[in-house]
RNA sequence: GCGCCGCUAGCUCAGCUGGAUAGAGCAACGCCCUUCUAAGGCGUGGGUCAGGGGUUCGAAUCCCUUGCGGCGUGCCA
């Protein structure tokens, strides 16, 4: 709707505008009484030799005549216009109850990489923030028309897993995951605390789990099939959490089949004179200029570092998707090793380095401080659901009685997941977080819940209807004038999104669209009005784009709560 | 040391490319279910936008600076 208005405005004022000028400069005003949008005329002033104000009294004059707009004032230097509700009415109400409203069109191809886990220990907070971002920028991007693939990479070896390896050799007696009846990634988590437990006592104890990593890549036997179980257990611990959260990947990378990769593209780089030799024998890349220092490529004794696997791993994804856009949902603590990732394979001149962007997310965090896996101040994965779910049966049970219990389970499940996703996403993605579970498993107020709650009303008055909808224009009181310029939002908020891949701005648009539609539902009785038919419209407009809203951000609707 | 990021109500956060009186939720207090779902709505109180300079018609927003906090700066992954 911006975008009608900014070219009306442009008509009359193309002398003094372009259109990406009015786009910046018009905004909406304060409170409704002062219009719907408004034109600053302060920088006017000076060409004009006006004042602001005068400036506007004219232009007022100017857009009388046009039928959009039902009121123009001069207050202040602004212009302020007040649309004509019927001609708004008409721009959004029909669209918005398309399955499809505000989809966009694009050609580029997407990759989107996230949650990458270590198979030493189950998922936890952190992961859940990853995957709520990862899952919904995959789908914001979708929908915005873009071709989009998920990927995970699932660093499957190394010292961190043979520890757990080590201590359960040591202290297991063979016993099996199923046999104590726990998760079994949760079985793998517990023998790396229990590693740690053992480092403390015996100063060797680090040493040893080197000395299994030497064995692990001379393929022996014994450790190799030890690995292969244990990396069998995380992985199906890990399946099942993806299940639950809901969240899935069109390609698994594993870290134990590419890590001795990407040594030939450094050896390339070398010869073509882009790294360097020094003198004791590691190969570097000279990133001074960049502000980057110097970077280790491959180690005097030849083996390579970890950026090595990522830059072949970059090459290996652009084989598979041939992809514009390479999207790493990674945590702000790794913006060094990205934006050296990224130069790296500019020098190198591959077609594929300038489409790589890291998705940088801030740390969560507790009330009480950082999550440490040692001191076992972690907050599982799999208990956080399991428990918001549980506390949101006991609401569930409240209401109804009676419920039948997979039902009750079902929308206990959903809820839940509304409540953490919601939480994880609406502090703005860059930003670090607190994260106070007990707020997360709060139902009330901006919450997923919330969402959740308004989008089942809707439903309910939509089923109890017994007329059709009329999308005729009528005259909207202010209630049904906020909503509809609320729903008229969605596009340019999900423009925005993806302009800037941010999936906050998604969630907290929202909860304002929420907040305006429970504001109109307690204002505007819906089936017992004249304007039942044009209400019920409007509720379905709302329904349908909160629908797409949620879905967006990964969170499942419930008709009945 | 150097680099990047953050600091907004008691708490958790919006405020997006400089605009009008800085907004929500929670917590506190009060009101509203014979009316479409009260997991809701409405109201009251609560602010030196970390401090100090600057830029300009106008700054929470841009620049400089100080303070506090986080992260990075591995031949770790």
């Amino acid at each position: 709707m911006k975008n009608e208005i900014i070219q009306i405005l442009h008509k009359e004022l193309s002398e003094f505008f372009t259109l990406e000028d009015l786009t910046r400069v018009i905004e909406t005003p304060p409170n409704d009484e002062m219009g719907d949008f408004a034109l600053p005329c302060f920088s006017l002033a000076k060409q004009f030799r006006k004042s602001p104000n005068l400036i506007a009294q004219d232009l007022a004059e100017r857009f009388k005549s046009y039928p959009e707009f039902a009121n123009l004032q001069a207050v202040g230097g602004y212009l302020n216009i007040f649309l004509e509700a019927e001609w708004v009415i008409n721009q959004v109400l029909e669209q918005a109850l398309q399955s499809d409203y505000g989809r966009g069109h694009s050609r580029t191809q997407t990759v989107v990489e996230y949650c990458s886990p270590n198979t030493n220990k189950p998922l936890h907070l952190g992961h859940l923030r990853n995957m709520a971002i990862g899952e919904s920028t995959a789908r914001i991007l979708a929908y915005g028309g873009q071709e989009v693939f998920k990927t995970c990479i699932f660093n499957d070896r190394g010292v961190h897993i043979c520890k757990s390896m080590l201590s359960y050799q040591d202290f297991a007696n063979g016993q099996r995951p199923e046999e104590l009846g726990i998760k079994s990634d949760h079985f793998v988590g517990d023998y790396y605390v229990k590693f740690a437990q053992q480092a403390k006592i015996d100063t060797n104890y680090e040493d040893k789990a080197l000395q299994m990593l030497e064995k692990w890549e001379a393929g022996n036997p014994q450790v190799v099939s030890l690995w292969q179980q244990m990396n069998e257990w995380a992985f199906s611990g890990f399946k099942e959490t993806f299940r639950l959260f809901g969240t899935s990947f069109d390609k698994e990378y594993y870290e134990s089949k590419i890590f001795k990769n990407g040594k030939e593209i450094i050896l390339d780089g070398l010869e073509r004179g882009i790294f360097t030799k020094r003198e004791d024998g590691a190969i570097v890349a000279d990133l001074e200029e960049y502000g980057l220092g110097e970077k280790v490529l491959l180690r005097s004794n030849g083996t390579s570092v970890y950026i090595v696997q990522d830059i072949y791993l970059a090459y290996l994804k652009n084989q598979d998707f041939s992809y514009d856009k390479s999207i790493y949902v990674v945590g702000n603590e790794q913006e060094y090793h990205f934006t050296v990732l990224k130069r790296i394979l500019q020098m190198l001149g591959a077609s594929y380095a300038d489409g790589i962007q890291h998705l940088s997310y801030g740390m969560v965090e507790l009330p009480e401080g950082k999550m440490k896996s040692r001191e076992g101040t972690v907050v599982d994965a799999d208990d956080l659901i399991i428990n918001t779910a549980d506390l949101a049966k006991d609401e569930i049970l409240k209401r109804y009685e009676d419920m039948d219990s997979a039902e009750v389970e079902k929308r206990a499940l959903a809820i839940s997941l509304a409540a953490i996703k919601y939480q994880l996403l609406k502090t703005e993605t860059s930003k670090n977080m607190i994260f106070n579970p007990k707020e997360a498993i709060r139902f009330e107020g901006d919450t997923g819940p919330y969402l959740l709650y308004s989008y089942a009303r809707a439903s309910s008055i939509l089923r109890k209807a017994n007329r059709e909808m009329d999308t005729q224009p009528w005259s909207a009181n202010q209630s049904e004038m906020r909503l509809i310029k609320k729903i008229a939002n969605f596009p340019q908020v999900l423009h925005d999104s993806i302009q800037k891949l941010v999936p906050s701005m998604l969630a907290n648009y929202a909860y304002d669209l929420c907040q305006s539609f429970n504001h109109f539902f307690h204002e505007c009785p819906v089936l017992k009005s004249q304007f039942s038919g044009q209400r019920l419209a409007l509720v379905a407009a709302f329904r349908n784009t909160i629908g797409i809203v949620l879905d967006l951000l990964g969170i499942q609707t419930l008709e009945e709560m």
